[in-house]
RNA sequence: GGUCGAGUAACUCAGCCCGGUUGAGAGUGCCUGUCUUACAAACAGGAAGUCGAAGGUUCAAAUCCUUCCUCGACCACCA
């Protein structure tokens, strides 16, 4: 963690070192000769035909004079460099592995200051590491022994911070024993599948892996800043671990102590954190309410240095999980894919983009980014400011018009079957979305949640449903009904403010607080007694209501709403000017859609600009008009005499129609197939052969439509 | 070296776990109109993708499997 590895260029030096009794020479290769002198071994592979016979043997250690014994052992690579390491079990954790397993000694050269000990030897005693470095090359040049040394790339340990280069010391530290807590947390994830990963591939995995291998733990660093251990010492050298100095007292049985100047690991600390912030180790009622928690937000990297260990330790401590699930969230990178530093400069500072777009959007951003990486792009910030945007004015709209009406009434329960299809299909829209988001937030599926709020809000809720009660809602005379389509319209928004409110906390509760009738009985329960004020923070999160959402008035609502759409783009191909009211003629042989279309006449009118509908069983329309066919067997007609371009309109339809034959080529060639036909379920053949159908009808009346018009 | 992710419209991303109901989506950008009294940070309409490549499984693949290519991450580290 603290140390950061950086591809450096340095020296490759070849150093011999003769073996005792002979002429041999064994050649090894090192980046940092100065440790040479606090080498105990040379080690070849065992199964290296070159340096079989050596195994056992005594070199002479150079300079030093000291005879140091050739091992066999596996980790040795025969195909790099000579095949014959230098091993310095005090300077490198490769060289103190294979020390340990040849019961090496350990001589420590090169002290924590960098400079070289007592035992480096007279001429290099309290020398700079890299001063001693040369004088090394010097006298194995002088006593020939310096096969070469050639320029190599090779991965530098250096100090995070300070830039330093790293060199491995053999301290004495303290460590955290793994094992029982390891099969703590193991055992937690075998029994309980806790915590429960999202997403769960590959992150069950990676944690359970990791926990696998886990070894012992040094939690002792040589820092200032931090817990200090627990440990004391007397003058005469015994260590005494406490829970405080009083206990190492009474157990030293003096009170000359001193305590370990070293601190806790951060993260040893921090595993403590969801049991030691509540109150721990007494059991206070926090610890008793809150323990253990539902869910913890992270990034990857934290899996193993906190998300394991909190687990570890709560299981140790607390004997239960410190957390049901674990959320892990992508991570934002800059926009070149690279993720964020200090070092690079490339980050993002939350607070200029809070200056520029507006907290709201910023954590509509964060809250979508699901668990994959992303690059930051103020695009989408500025799109979610402009969600924030069309929310304020659709609010400002709503209260504009408030005068009589009140939140929570509107919609009269005992008379469902009397609300308009408008009112019936907002609420059948809302109570949806209220599942959907539920649901999605429930699975952690944040994107989804947000895309499906944003888009019931705009589209649903602003595009459609305001405009299609604009017009009892801004009626001029005041009115029974005037009051209650207003009313119905703020508790749509209030409701849609509830189920954002916890993706953009602050323009929901400035606009809740504005809303005439919200009181006391929209708080959640467990806040509705004692409260001081109604805050949004405390009002229940809706939750849908399944008797309220209706497909009858969702597929009856959107016949309409494709009608409109048709025309609008009539209109807009056939060159309409916006303030040109337009005739239309609508045929249906349904009598039920007939009885829709004649209810939707006001709004209709209103949102296509006509000036005259005409609702039939049978389309009978002038030559000179623009068609389209819908849905359902339905046909529009705009009578356009004297503006319609024939050419353009054939044009128009026959894009239509081709875009019709594709598709039914499409679905019969899937039934042409025996095999869809007979392995396919039943309801997914009848399904492909009713859309087939209605394309067919479709492509019929449009072929019609041209004919007439030729 | 080990492990794992990602590649879908010009850009940033959903969808993939659990194959068919998304007759491939969103936002931005682009094109055409419009200041229609909540909103031009908007409204209305439109164009745009053989879902990285090649195979395979299947009646059916963006979705499952294999291989490859290109990016990226993490872990371990070579004297």
């Amino acid at each position: 963690m603290e140390v950061e590895k950086t591809p450096e260029k340095g020296k490759l030096s070849y150093l011999q070192y003769p073996v005792k009794g002979s002429d041999r020479r064994v050649t090894v290769a090192t980046t940092r000769p100065e440790t040479m002198l606090g080498d105990t071994a040379v080690a070849v592979n065992p199964n290296d035909e070159r340096y079989g016979d050596l195994v056992g043997a005594t070199l002479l250690l150079p300079i030093q004079n000291r005879e140091i014994p050739v091992v066999a052992d596996e980790y040795v690579d025969p195909q790099f460099g000579t095949g014959a390491v230098k091993v310095t079990p005090a300077h490198d954790p490769n060289d103190y592995e294979m020390g340990l397993r040849h019961d090496l000694p350990q001589i420590v050269v090169i002290d924590p200051n960098a400079r070289m000990t007592e035992a480096a030897g007279e001429g290099f005693f309290g020398l700079d590491r890299y001063k001693a470095r040369e004088r090394v090359i010097e006298q194995f040049e002088e006593l020939g022994l310096l096969e070469k040394a050639v320029d190599y790339e090779f991965s530098i340990s250096r100090c995070e911070r300070c830039k330093t280069v790293i060199e491995p010391l053999i301290m004495l530290q303290w460590f955290c024993r793994m094992d029982e807590m390891r099969e703590l947390a193991l055992g937690l994830m075998r029994k309980e599948g806790k915590p429960h990963f999202t997403p769960q591939v590959p992150y069950e995995k990676v944690y359970t892996d990791w926990l696998e291998n886990l070894k012992d733990w040094t939690i002792s660093r040589q820092l200032w800043w931090g817990h200090q251990i627990p440990a004391w010492y007397t003058s005469d050298g015994r260590v005494f671990v406490a829970r405080s100095e009083e206990e190492a007292r009474a157990a030293a049985g003096t009170d000359e102590l001193t305590q370990d100047q070293d601190v806790l690991d951060t993260w040893f600390s921090s595993a403590l954190w969801p049991f030691s912030t509540l109150g721990w180790p007494d059991e206070t009622d926090d610890l008793k309410t809150f323990y253990p928690t539902s869910v913890l937000v992270t990034a990857r990297d934290i899996i193993f240095l906190w998300v394991s260990r909190m687990v570890m330790t709560g299981m140790k401590f607390m004997r239960e999980t410190p957390f049901q699930d674990t959320f892990i969230t992508g991570t934002v990178l800059d926009k070149h894919g690279q993720r964020m530093s200090k070092t690079k400069m490339n980050g993002i500072d939350p607070l200029d983009v809070f200056d520029k777009y507006g907290v709201d959007a910023t954590r509509l951003v964060l809250a979508s980014i699901g668990s994959t990486d992303t690059r930051w792009n103020d695009n989408q910030v500025e799109a979610y400011r402009n969600f924030a945007n069309k929310i304020w004015n659709a609010a400002r709209f709503c209260l504009m018009n408030s005068e009589g009406a009140s939140v929570g009434r509107g919609f009269d329960a005992s008379a469902r079957e009397e609300w308009a299809l408008h009112d019936r299909w907002i609420m059948s829209r809302l109570n949806k979305t209220a599942r959907e988001t539920n649901d999605a937030i429930e699975a952690y599926q944040f994107h989804e949640a947000v895309q499906t709020l944003y888009h019931f809000f705009w589209d649903d809720f602003c595009d459609w449903y305001i405009e299609l009660s604009k017009q009892e809602v801004s009626a001029e005379e005041a009115s029974d009904e005037r009051s209650a389509a207003r009313s119905r319209l703020l508790s749509v928004l209030e409701q849609a403010l509830r189920l954002l409110h916890p993706f953009m906390p602050y323009i929901t509760e400035e606009l809740w607080q504005r809303l005439p009738g919200v009181d006391e009985s929209l708080l959640h329960t467990a806040y509705r007694e004692g409260a001081a004020r109604p805050t949004i923070m405390l009002a229940s999160y809706p939750q849908a209501d399944a008797s309220l959402i209706d497909e009858r008035a969702e597929s009856e609502m959107q016949a309409v709403i494709n009608l409109i759409s048709r025309v609008r783009n009539i209109r807009t191909e056939m060159n309409i000017k916006p303030s040109e009211r337009v005739r239309l003629i609508i045929a249906s042989p349904e009598e039920s859609a007939r009885s829709v279309f004649e209810a939707s006449r006001e709004q209709m009118a209103r949102l296509a600009r006509t000036s005259e509908i005409l609702i039939r069983e049978r389309l009978e329309a002038p030559r000179a008009s623009a068609r389209a066919v819908l849905g359902g067997g339905a046909e529009v007609a705009v009578p356009l005499e004297g503006l319609i371009d024939f050419e353009t309109e054939r044009a128009r339809l026959s894009r239509e129609m081709e875009k019709l034959q594709k598709e039914s080529a499409k679905l019969e060639a899937q039934l042409a197939n025996p095999q869809f036909v007979e392995r396919a379920p039943a309801e997914k053949v009848s399904e492909i052969r009713e859309r087939l159908s209605d394309i067919t009808e479709r492509t019929r009346r449009l072929t019609e439509t041209l004919e007439a018009i030729r």
